[in-house]
Order: structure tokens, then C-alpha cells, then sequence
DNA sequence: CAGATTTGACCTTA
DNA sequence: TAAGGTCAAATCTG
């Protein structure tokens, strides 16, 4: 695929006039609910368009040509095989690609099945038992990545101690551009920087007013106007609120950072709203002090 | 018959 | 050197 800078600069223009759009409705008294939604709704779409546009670029940038056949035998100078050294760069590549993990517990129509789609298509490769661990642990990569070159793996782990959870490690963002509209399996990066310009935006520009509300903070419900970054699939999944169990970790001081998001279930917060799930997020920053509250 | 899965062999890494 | 991860031929499935 052919992209460019000034292609990627574009991209981040327009997002940058979607946030703006989105401030500008935020601070205006009669806002669009709906307005607001759709400027949010553009300005991630940019984002992701960006993110996916970079790692297409740094992809091109790190992958050398491969060669015209590579199944042949022939040699380089060092004696070693095309194909012996497209697996070493493979393997280099692959350690170098983000990770990060989930807790997914299966849906209980197909509790001992596996567990819930998450939106992605993939193609299992490989099946191992590991040292201490009662199921074997498979191995899934992305169905396009011979045609994409999308380099998404996963490995799902049963639980030892409830088969009906299975813990998932993700490797690499999707590159092809097949998966959910809805960017459930950003990676905690992309969902990072995703919060990240929301919570520029809500220090900025955001005032709650508690008159007549009285002391009890928890009473306070976000103005009806904010919507939040998609949850991934599985919490937000219609069908089984009460299977829902997720957690993500960064196992490997991922963005160096190696905070936890810690396991919830989305039945202590589900609401009536489309966006079920998101004032989870919300009561979170709420109490973990993430966003500074002015009190008027 | 094409695409997905299984599984033993092989490679890499700690 | 053992364990984890991947390959690829054989097999299965729709």
C-alpha cells in the first residue's frame, strides 16, 4: 500500500478539527448530545486511521525485500538459506511487537467452546502443552496476514483453576483492516492515546456543577452528552452481561507502564444507555481523581 | 477443492 | 538443555 506523510498529516488535520469541533460543542450551552457524539465518534476514526497509517509506513521501513522466491535454497554469502533468515527476522520482529493480554470467560452457551469472538478473524497455527498448566495453550494469528501481512497473533490459555476462563495475549495491532469497527482491540496503546485526548479534553473545557446534589459524590452522573472510547467486544457483549469478566495487563512493562486494569464485571454498572459499560470508565476516573473537578 | 485445523518436528531463547 | 513458539505436511470440513 502506498501512503506517504503528507497522506498521514491529513489524517491528523482532520482529527485535529474534529477535537476542536468537539471542545467547541462541549463548551457551548446547547450542545448536540448527538453532535458531540459524532465529533467524538470522528475524531477516533482519524486516530485510528493515523495509527494504522504509521505502522503501515514503519512497517515498509523495517521489512527488507524479501527475495523473489523465497522457498528456493540459494544461499548468501554467510551460507545461511533466505528462508532461515526470514524466520530470524521474523522472530526479531516479533519480539519487538507490543503485547498485552485479556481475561475473556467464555459465554455460557459455549462455556467449554472457547471463548467469545472478538471480532477478528483468525487462523490457529499451532497447539502446545505448557509446564504446569492443565489445557494446552493454542496459538492463533491474524486469517489475512498472508494476504495483509498482518502481523496480529494470540495465544489463549485456559485457566487452571476455572476452564471457563481463558486468558488471551495479544501480539501486535491489526494492520489488515477487517476487524470490528469499533476499534475493540486497540491496543492498550492506541487506547491510551484515545483517553488521553478525552482527558486533555475534560480537564480543559469541563465544569460540573453540584448544586442541590448535596455531599454524596456518588450520586454524580456524567452530563448525558460525553460518550467513551469503545470497551473491547467482550464487555460489552449484549448477549452476556453476566459472563463478562476482563482485565488487560501489560505482562511485559508494556509503554512502560506496568499498571493492571484490574478484573471487573460489567453487571454492577450496565445501564439502559447504548453505551453500557463506558460509566464504569466514568465512575472510574471519577474516583481515582483522573479528572480535576472544579466544584462550583 | 480451498481454506482451516491438527500435530510432530524443528527452532529460539533463557 | 528444557520449555515455549512456529512451521508445514497431513488431515479435516464445508
Amino acid at each position: 500500500m502506498e501512503m506517504n506523510i503528507s497522506e498521514l498529516i491529513d489524517v491528523l488535520t482532520q482529527g485535529t478539527s474534529h477535537a476542536m469541533a468537539l471542545e467547541s460543542h462541549l463548551n457551548h450551552p446547547f450542545f448536540s448530545p448527538e453532535s458531540c457524539k459524532l465529533s467524538l465518534r470522528q475524531l477516533q476514526s482519524a486516530l485510528a486511521t493515523a495509527i494504522g497509517m504509521t505502522k503501515i509506513m514503519e512497517q515498509g521501513r523495517l521489512l527488507p525485500p524479501l527475495p523473489q522466491d523465497s522457498d528456493s535454497p540459494t544461499s548468501d554469502c554467510s551460507g545461511r538459506t533466505f528462508k532461515e533468515q526470514e524466520r530470524r527476522e521474523r522472530c526479531k520482529k516479533r519480539k519487538a511487537l507490543p503485547r498485552w493480554s485479556r481475561q475473556m470467560r467464555a459465554c455460557s452457551g459455549s462455556a467449554m467452546e472457547g471463548p467469545i469472538d472478538d471480532g477478528h478473524s483468525w487462523r490457529k497455527y499451532g497447539q502446545k502443552d505448557i509446564l504446569g498448566t492443565k489445557f494446552p495453550r493454542g496459538y492463533y494469528r491474524c486469517t489475512y496476514r498472508n494476504t495483509h501481512g498482518c502481523d496480529a497473533t494470540k495465544q489463549v490459555q485456559r485457566s487452571n483453576e476455572d476452564p471457563s476462563i481463558f486468558h488471551i495475549t495479544y501480539r501486535g495491532d491489526h494492520t489488515c483492516n477487517h476487524g470490528l469497527q469499533n476499534d475493540s482491540l486497540l491496543s492498550p496503546k492506541a487506547e491510551q492515546l484515545q483517553e488521553q485526548q478525552l482527558l486533555e479534553i475534560f480537564r480543559t473545557g469541563l465544569r460540573v456543577k453540584t448544586e442541590g446534589l448535596g455531599s454524596d459524590e456518588r450520586k454524580l452522573e456524567p452530563s448525558p452528552s460525553f460518550s467513551f472510547p469503545p470497551m473491547p467486544a467482550s464487555c460489552i457483549n449484549p448477549d452476556n452481561n453476566n459472563n463478562v469478566l476482563c482485565s488487560a495487563s501489560m505482562p511485559e512493562n508494556h509503554m512502560g507502564c506496568d499498571s493492571e486494569i484490574t478484573a471487573f464485571s460489567a453487571t454492577t454498572s450496565a445501564t439502559s444507555s447504548p453505551m453500557a459499560g463506558m460509566d464504569f470508565e466514568w465512575e472510574q476516573l471519577l474516583f481515582d481523581g483522573l479528572i480535576p473537578f472544579e466544584f462550583c
